[in-house]
DNA sequence: GCGCGTTAGTAACACGTGTTAGTAGGAAGG
DNA sequence: CCTTCCTACTAACACGTGTTACTAACGCGC
């Protein structure tokens, strides 16, 4: 179809003018004079010849490659079964194609985070990055804040100064909290969605626990589970707290993805949702809604926290001294559907 | 942390040697002659500045840009409720970056679709692309077909001259059929993984069609309905079939993901799995093991699909001209949960 | 006729790398 | 002593673009 590379030389040729002429008109550049028709030629010109700008060549001299970074800093198999990452990936393509910038999608092994964190925008290949999920012990995110790449994260850090998007974790799991103790419940385990080095489990089960003290109701750590992101690890830590011979009428899950195996463990214990147990869980999979029964959960607007990721980092790409508003957190809502009783 | 950029020009200025010394020895250029002193000098040199080449020169000079693109033709929507994604996406990266490859994930609107292909690639961003999910009435894959971007497709198109990875949609719909027809099963639902224009969908329909004819049972037209990749659209095919009045003992759900909202359907019509219907999923997410009962499903092996593709482009990349083996068919099995029963 | 401002452009450099062709200097061979 | 060969490099070009500084032509007022 197209055996040669069409340039702006080319393009220059066809008309007759030079390859300066051609930048100026393609690039719209303001303050500068070139006759309509000329403007007209090269624009027919360039069409007709089907000249797309290189992008490296673009990269090379403007010092913006035009694309972001989304950076995964967990395992293969915990992005393979994360139901979390498509309506991330979504909502960041939206935003980055209304910008007309390119994604690009690594994944940093754990074993050597330090240096890995910045091989991409050392070699230029993208103006900046966003980082999903990070964890609290990385050695790394000093180092991120004092250079100069752009950076962004989903989730917060304590105590970090980087720009973040998030929703206020804490906050979220009180509301679930206190939902199920306002439906009369007392005895209530919890599991969290991740390990404690990620921020945000501590965080939600501080949330839970805060209401409890609220409440003057004493906080069983024997109750308390720490889970893994996915289905499997929700069914170890269910399967564990079933052991234990505890009572409780409720659990917080907090992640659907994790809840769906804490699911499938109450059942197959012969207990029934919601009348042996109430069961709430935190973000909202497309899972949820058709759960049997239907899922009561903390909506996180994945999405639209995407979207603002995106849209800060883009802020942060284009003037980098500008100090603003770099810390967003948005509202998380309680989806009241038919997994929680009264009691 | 690093004011300015660190070039390879710096490395040779340190050492005391050109430019070109430096890129030979770095790249490890063979067939040429350095001297083992001058090697370890430029080598630590670099490492001690800090050396990372500048991918968009490399790109510009070497024509190679080390990146493939992930290209997504769905909506919005259907993006960020696919769960299967993830896999996808998690085996991609994996063999990317064993071949220290980039990956950029783009979605192409609906709308202008027949450009939007190649930008990518004419932009030199990307050195191939892999395609998820064509459909048939794409005109630009006729164009594909003749364009010098090496392509892969995940997902077959009868008739394309296209290097793809897939597996046989039909056979596997025929194991998950027979196996229906094995436990006894006569009256059979069929809702379709997507809209008849996405290959997969007619090609598994054709498969249960296939094994009821075999076995002289009438093709009822009424119990079969095509679904849209979501589990709401499964919720639909399921209350309508449910409307009809047909009697069924099993369906065959050529996508769990849609099986989500279609046994949400079926339990709001207050009938009971396996004992009233029989469910038999496709794809193997990993919510079907979890589901209550654990869904009977046929694996698709996702990961696997995903690594062929990207090996099967890196090949063509490499070595555009040879004709190879470019048309690889994975194998399917059959999972045997608890969805379905003796009748 | 001359200076001056405006219009419509262009020549040339810079970006950072890979690579080809070439070269200085020494050793070996006659 | 001259030629040839080898070692260990280097000079210079190419990749395709954005951009700055410059210019030729032209009209216009005086």
């Amino acid at each position: 179809m197209q055996r040669k590379r069409v340039t702006s030389k080319d393009v220059a040729e066809k008309v007759g003018v030079s390859r300066t002429t051609v930048s100026l008109v393609l690039n719209n550049v303001q303050g500068i004079q070139i006759s309509p028709e000329t403007r007209q030629k090269v624009i027919d010109a360039a069409n007709e010849l089907g000249y797309v700008p290189d992008a490296t060549a673009q990269a090379l001299v403007s010092r913006r490659t035009k694309a972001i970074g989304l950076v995964l800093t967990r395992s293969q198999h915990h992005i393979a079964t994360d139901a979390f990452l498509p309506k991330i990936i979504s909502g960041l393509l939206t935003t980055a194609k209304k910008h007309n910038v390119r994604m690009l999608v690594d994944w940093v092994e754990t074993e050597h985070q330090e240096s890995a964190y910045f091989e991409l925008a050392r070699a230029k290949r993208i103006d900046g990055m966003i980082l999903s999920t990070p964890r609290l012990n990385d050695a790394a995110l000093k180092a991120l804040e004092n250079v100069d790449t752009p950076t962004v994260m989903m989730g917060s850090i304590a105590g970090s100064k980087l720009p973040f998007v998030d929703v206020d974790n804490t906050k979220a799991a009180e509301k679930a909290t206190s939902y199920l103790i306002g439906l009369g419940h007392r005895n209530i385990a919890c599991i969290s969605n991740a390990p404690p080095e990620y921020t945000a489990a501590p965080e939600r089960v501080a949330g839970f626990k805060n209401v409890l003290s609220q409440m003057d109701i004493p906080i069983n750590e024997d109750l308390i589970r720490y889970a893994d992101f996915d289905p499997e690890s929700g069914y170890e830590c269910m399967t564990s707290l079933l052991k234990t011979g505890e009572k409780f009428t409720a659990v917080f899950v907090a992640s659907d993805n994790v809840a769906i195996g804490a699911k499938s463990a109450i059942r197959e214990a012969g207990w029934h949702i919601p009348d042996d147990v109430s069961l709430i869980g935190f973000d909202d999979i497309p899972w949820a809604k058709y759960s049997d029964p239907p899922l009561t959960t903390i909506k996180l607007p994945a999405e639209s926290l995407a979207q603002s990721a995106c849209t800060l980092l883009l802020d942060l790409i284009k003037d980098r001294g500008v100090e603003k508003q770099t810390q967003i957190i948005l509202d998380t809502e309680l989806i009241i559907r038919k997994s929680c009783r009264q009691v």
